[in-house]
DNA sequence: GATTGTGAACGAGTTCACAGCC
DNA sequence: GGCTGTGAACTCGTTCACAATC
């Protein structure tokens, strides 16, 4: 498989990258050189032929009778997944979540500057959050152009979510990161993807259930890393 | 299909279930009493299809030419999912994000009241926050048996958290939320859901740049809710 | 006429198993 | 001998399409 043409990589593929990538770091960080799909397999919960069909999407960058190399793969999970630049944020909803969110260090570490934060909600104009000043939402055109923002992530109420989302687009934001708990409609040409706490304990619950109704003799919930993308 | 045995309901729509839960109850509050397989899938962003069978796995609760009522749908929903009771939290990591989980309100409402909240950390024993006194990380065992705790709730570092989860497990946890960023090492019979910010911009990320590689042709990432499941 | 419920067709994702290469 | 890369088989999930029912 070529570079040129941009290869088509399946959805489930692309979610299970980023784990490969924690994993590889901390490799790195403890020295480790090589690794072969078994370790990582291993590391990652998932078993071997899914650990090399995934690293073979991006291309054939193993040596049989050998393994793959921990400095190379980073750097070729980075590449395939965007992450050699820095991708700049705004964080709609200036309530707990989202002032937490923006002093949050994780952002900025893993190259995703939150370079704006804006509410709808006169009292919380103006104030400001660890060198943020909260603006008006009516500013986000401004600030997605002047910040070049890529990502808006919502952290409003769920009754103010949609409109959120709806300045995002119209701003010309095409990926969005929302907690609220309420299903965006969005144009198919923007990328949503939700955390919805609520849902996670519910999927939890259910299996739970699952477990002390039948003698917990269940099988266990699939594990994956998600919240959802449109 | 009975209800007396259990019907083995696929990953995919018990993921999915949570979502119409909360869209029903949007509509059983602005009393709507009916609703069509089109209708929810309109108002949950998938298809018709979907809906309909995702629904028959519960039982046949639909009447044909007419559609499902709200609230006895609502009612099936929950019975699955086992959320006719209260499942007990217990929170273990007392910085930023466990302090915050234990006084946010959405935990409670959506019937995971949480119980207990414990740190390792001897500077943030014997604090409080909101009505709960944060404990030692070994009281745990204590905690999960005197309180009924059915869910642990990982907010500790990254390096803290497989510990946090040997314990949990150790008190007899079997459902875990992991919101540390790392992959957790746990016997199959329990269920962890991971949430990981930093993969979800990752995933973004990736949609994003092929977005602008490819002059914006892109049809986008999947819409699913979701963390991760073991 | 409208809408459900569901087999059957299809498609995506996973795992197997082994040829190919070091 | 060890480990990757990958077609082929399989499993799981989605969608179609239509008979059954109100």
């Amino acid at each position: 498989m070529t570079q040129l043409q941009r290869r088509k990589i399946p959805d489930a593929a692309i979610a299970r990258l980023p784990i490969y990538l924690q994993i590889l770091n901390n490799l790195a960080a403890t020295n480790v050189l090589r690794f072969s799909s078994d370790e990582l397999a291993a590391l990652a919960g998932v078993n071997a032929a899914k650990v090399r069909k995934d690293l073979s999407y991006l291309g054939s960058y193993g040596t049989r009778g050998v393994g793959y190399e921990v400095t190379y793969l980073i750097h070729q999970i980075k590449r395939e997944l965007g992450l050699m630049r820095e991708w700049n944020v705004v964080v709609v909803g200036a309530g707990n979540l989202g002032c937490a969110l923006a002093k949050f260090d994780g952002f900025l570490s893993r190259g995703f500057p939150v370079v704006g934060i804006v509410d709808n909600d006169p009292k919380k104009i103006g104030r400001t959050t660890s060198s943020l000043t909260v603006g008006d939402v009516g500013d986000l055109k401004n600030i997605v152009r002047d910040e070049k923002v890529n990502i808006g992530v919502i952290t409003t109420s769920s009754a103010a979510a949609q409109s959120a989302a709806d300045a995002l687009i119209d701003a010309g934001i095409t990926s969005i990161l929302n907690f609220a708990p309420v299903v965006l409609a969005t144009p198919s040409s923007v990328s949503v993807r939700n955390v919805d706490l609520g849902v996670e304990l519910q999927i939890l619950s259910y299996y739970e259930q699952m477990r002390i109704e039948s003698g917990s003799k269940v099988q266990s919930a699939p594990q994956l890393n998600s919240v959802g993308a449109r």
